[in-house]
DNA sequence: AGCTATGGCCGGGCAC
DNA sequence: GTGCCCGGCCAT
């Protein structure tokens, strides 16, 4: 910690807000060492630029301490600062004791002299602290209640708020559809409701691509040394703009290529291809990338130093792990679509794996130009291959009517961090910066880890699987066999709710209250408030009944336009993503609010849920197939039984249960996670079985596929005959190519993920010593590599090194046994017998020896 | 400096 | 051989 250096937070430029700057967008806040100021950049629709805006605090770094100013003027350390820090006694309240407690603020006046304005520095110097983790930035915006992603106006050289008030119809109507809830809930949905209502502006934006000279093929450029030249750089722009600026030192007379829809342009020198570069890049109030934190804006940055360039020439500022505009706000697609929560609750999977063809190809269906090494390419490939490449990653951002744009937005808003935060953190970053601010307007004290373990404790129950912290979901065992009519009823955000309806809090569990002791949770040893509402039972509880009761009906609502549908619809997927991720990070140790109690009692709350719903389907005499966690599989059940159920769960548990989905009939296997539904209209649903899984090679999944297609098509038991037959075909037909090794390698390859560096392995699985090989031949192997392997008669080999003759046919058999056995069992057919192989139990290995 | 959770299946590797 | 753990991938 310690000092930091003015040069390592450069000064933005560019515009500076008028005195009279019309409703504008308020995107990112900083601090500008130069001036010692701290500086927001409003958007503003109208001129489509960012400007900036400056305030004249410095008091943007602080902690919160339990010793009295005297105690702390004893600090011999904090003593070497006196310019630096104030004190300030302030009132706040303890919500873990349940009462105001007294203490001291220490407020550093220049937050660049406290350990680069993350805080620690104070908590280093004055020792125990509240507080003190919050980035310099956000107490700005806490401390005056700002949310990032809604309109402000500058008056006079004030920043105002613009208040966007619901238009009255939406408010009638929000308050008889809420007319039931608490009025607690009501007010606080009313107020989220005014920030995801708040029309999101449309950003002019650019997204940039770079290519560089390689020297070494298959070496990746090194960006922080950025040694060779860049030979491409391609913008693809909101606007319109697409253009491609190409290098063409040698000065030869090449023919410009002709990109139809795009403009493009030859430069001689690098350093006037770069002082483009920079001229397009400062136009723009949002700079789009993907990977330009690590690659593209790093090595820009680094080329044009090597290049000569002065740091005031350059836009871009590099910090550790990201690079930021000085006139802008950089947003690199690649940390937003990685993240784990946005790729499985807003996109839905639709992509697994880290680049940008993946991600593009699996959101909006394009693809990356298909090319060959980078270095031997015509100028017109080379134009186009770039071209293609902005173009796509501004479709990331630009496809069903910028949902990507606005789920940024509205997410910013929801967690208040700024979106060059949001879109570079993760989920419990997001959740922890909401509950800041909701603390700080509240006047609550933020507690540190320590305070709340101490008060808490840890957990009572015991987890099913070993190592650990608590018990969590119940998984039924399924009922093996073909089953037709099979409805599946799931708990709408069945946590949440959990949540909600028994008032769980950090605050409120365990309370301090005699009289709340027999309040308990079922299933475990906790008990929870009954005079104050919690805060996290209270946010997470108005988020959730907002979605169920209002955005979800209205992103389905066929008498809305289809653009307001689709509003709607990042709206609730927005909310989704809080959801889904507000249980499990209290039960994760890394989160500052981590609360064992809270994360247990909510899965306690689920199981008995889960449970109470089982036992009431069997009353109500349905057969259950099958449950997990919040779904429930009921054998053809009749519209009564299921009123009754729901009416039931909503009546005793005060969680709604839905009509998930409808199987004309489904496959259990005896495994549970594993099953297969085919749905009315013939399309399938398969999940946990192994041949859709990711590293299975394409040879036995595409046959999986087919078997899967043969069973989408039967539509009564007495078609299950005749799709057995197909089904023998197809096996043998599988098993034949395998037997007569006509397949090429590529499709009988496992493709399995490094998980970690190849150093960090203390096993030796299949595809670390495959990654191994490849090393040892000279490839470049890292974390997030799939490594494709086939297996062969003395282990594996990867695909590169291995031929035909190598491959252990036998083993792919075994694989191509177990995948289909996992149907095969439950149609009551056998694998080898349909082969011809003798059967592989040990009584036959026995006496058939 | 990466971090929401637990439950479950599968194959391979290793120790006994 | 059996049992256990690891690593990857998936369900919720």
């Amino acid at each position: 910690m310690g000092f930091r250096s003015e040069e390592e937070v450069s000064a933005p430029r560019g515009r500076v807000a008028p005195d009279d700057l019309p409703p504008s967008y308020f995107l990112s806040a900083g601090y500008d060492g130069k001036q010692e100021k701290a500086f927001l950049r409003l958007y503003e629709p109208e001129s489509r630029q960012v400007y900036l805006w400056y305030d004249n605090t410095s008091h943007l770094s602080y902690a919160v301490s339990k010793e009295t100013p005297e105690q702390l003027r004893g600090n011999r350390r904090l003593m070497d600062y006196p310019g630096f820090l104030t004190l300030e006694r302030v009132e706040k309240f303890d919500a873990i004791a349940d009462e105001p407690v007294m203490v001291t603020k220490v407020v550093a006046t220049n937050p660049l002299a406290i350990g680069g304005g993350a805080g620690g520095g104070i908590r280093n110097i004055i020792g125990e602290t509240w507080e003190s983790r919050i980035r310099y930035y956000q107490n700005y915006i806490y401390d005056r209640g700002l949310i990032p992603g809604m309109p402000y106006r500058v008056e006079a050289g004030n920043l105002v708020p613009v208040e966007y008030e619901l238009p009255e119809d939406i408010q009638a109507e929000m308050q008889e559809a809420f007319a039931k809830e608490d009025p607690e809930f009501r007010d606080n949905m009313m107020e989220w409701a005014r920030l995801l209502q708040c029309p999101v502006p449309v950003m002019r934006r650019v997204a940039v691509d770079i290519e560089v000279y390689t020297s070494v093929a298959n070496r990746l450029p090194n960006p922080d040394e950025a040694i060779e030249p860049i030979t491409a750089v391609s913008f693809a722009a909101s606007d319109g703009l697409r253009r491609v600026i190409l290098l063409n030192e040698t000065g030869e007379a090449a023919a410009l290529p002709v990109i139809e829809g795009a403009e493009v342009a030859f430069y001689e020198d690098e350093r006037s291809l770069l002082a483009e570069v920079f001229r397009v890049l400062d136009e723009y109030p949002v700079v789009l990338t993907f990977n330009g934190d690590n690659f593209d804006l790093r090595y820009l940055k680094n080329r044009a130093q090597n290049l000569a360039y002065s740091n005031d020439e350059i836009p871009i500022t590099l910090g550790r792990r990201f690079a930021y505009l000085r006139n802008g706000l950089h947003i690199d697609l690649y940390r937003f679509f990685m993240n784990n929560a946005i790729r499985v609750y807003a996109f839905g999977n639709r992509y697994r794996e880290n680049t940008l063809d993946a991600v593009s190809g699996g959101v909006t269906g394009r693809k990356k130009l298909e090319v060959g090494a980078i270095n031997d390419l015509t100028f017109e490939e080379l134009a186009r291959y770039c071209l293609n490449d902005a173009d796509i990653t501004y479709g990331l951002t630009s496809f069903n009517d910028d949902l990507a744009m606005k789920l940024m937005v509205i997410m910013s808003r929801i967690s208040k961090q700024t979106m060059e935060d949001l879109t570079r953190m993760g989920v419990s970053r997001w959740i922890l910066a909401l509950m800041e601010w909701e603390h700080r307007q509240r006047g609550w004290l933020i507690p540190n880890a320590q305070d709340i373990l101490l008060a808490k404790g840890g957990t009572t129950t015991t987890a099913m699987i070993k190592g650990k912290k608590y018990k969590g979901a119940i998984v039924q065992d399924p009922k093996p066999g073909v089953h037709f009519g099979v409805t599946v009823l799931d708990f709408a955000s069945l946590y949440p709710s959990a949540i909600r309806n028994w008032n769980l809090s950090y605050e409120t569990l365990l309370c301090s209250h005699e009289d709340c002791k027999t309040n308990m949770v079922p299933g475990t040893s906790h008990w929870v408030c009954t005079h104050k509402r919690g805060m996290t039972s209270l946010i997470i509880g108005s988020l959730k009944d907002l979605r169920v009761l209002r955005y979800k009906p209205l992103a389905k609502d066929p008498s809305l336009t289809p653009e307001e549908r689709t509003y709607y619809n990042v709206v609730q997927a927005a909310l989704k993503v809080f959801l889904n991720a507000s249980y499990g990070v209290f039960g994760a140790e890394s989160f500052p609010l981590y609360c064992p109690p809270l994360a247990e009692s909510t899965a306690a709350v689920g199981r008995y849920a889960m449970t109470r719903a089982i036992e009431e389907s069997t009353r109500l005499g349905i057969d259950v197939l099958y449950g997990d966690t919040d779904s429930v599989f009921l054998a053809h059940p009749t519209q009564e039984q299921v009123d009754r159920l729901t009416a039931w769960t909503d009546r005793e548990l005060g969680i709604d249960l839905d009509i998930d989905k409808e199987y004309r009939y489904a496959i259990f296997s005896k495994r549970k996670k594993n099953y297969l539904g085919v749905f009315a209209d013939g399309s399938v649903d398969i999940k946990g079985l192994t041949g859709k899984k990711r590293h299975i090679p394409p040879l036995l999944s595409n046959a999986f596929m087919e078997l899967t297609t043969i069973l989408g098509g039967v539509e009564t038991p007495g078609e299950m005959p005749e799709a057995k037959k197909e089904i023998q075909v197809l096996v043998e037909s599988v098993y034949a190519k395998l037997k007569d090794r006509d397949f090429d390698l590529n499709e009988i390859a496992f493709r399995v993920m490094l998980g970690r560096k190849l150093s960090a392995y203390e096993t030796n699985p299949q595809h670390v010593k495959a990654a191994k090989m490849l090393r040892d031949q000279g490839t470049p192997i890292d974390m997030g590599d799939i490594i494709r392997y086939v297996i062969t008669k003395n282990g594996v080999k990867p695909v590169q090194m291995a031929a035909n003759r190598d491959v252990d046919i036998n083993k792919y058999v075994d694989h191509l046994e177990s995948m289909f056995e996992q149907l095969l069992d439950a149609l009551d057919m056998d694998f080898d017998t349909m082969v011809g192989r003798p059967k592989q139990t040990s009584l036959g290995k026995f006496f058939g020896a």
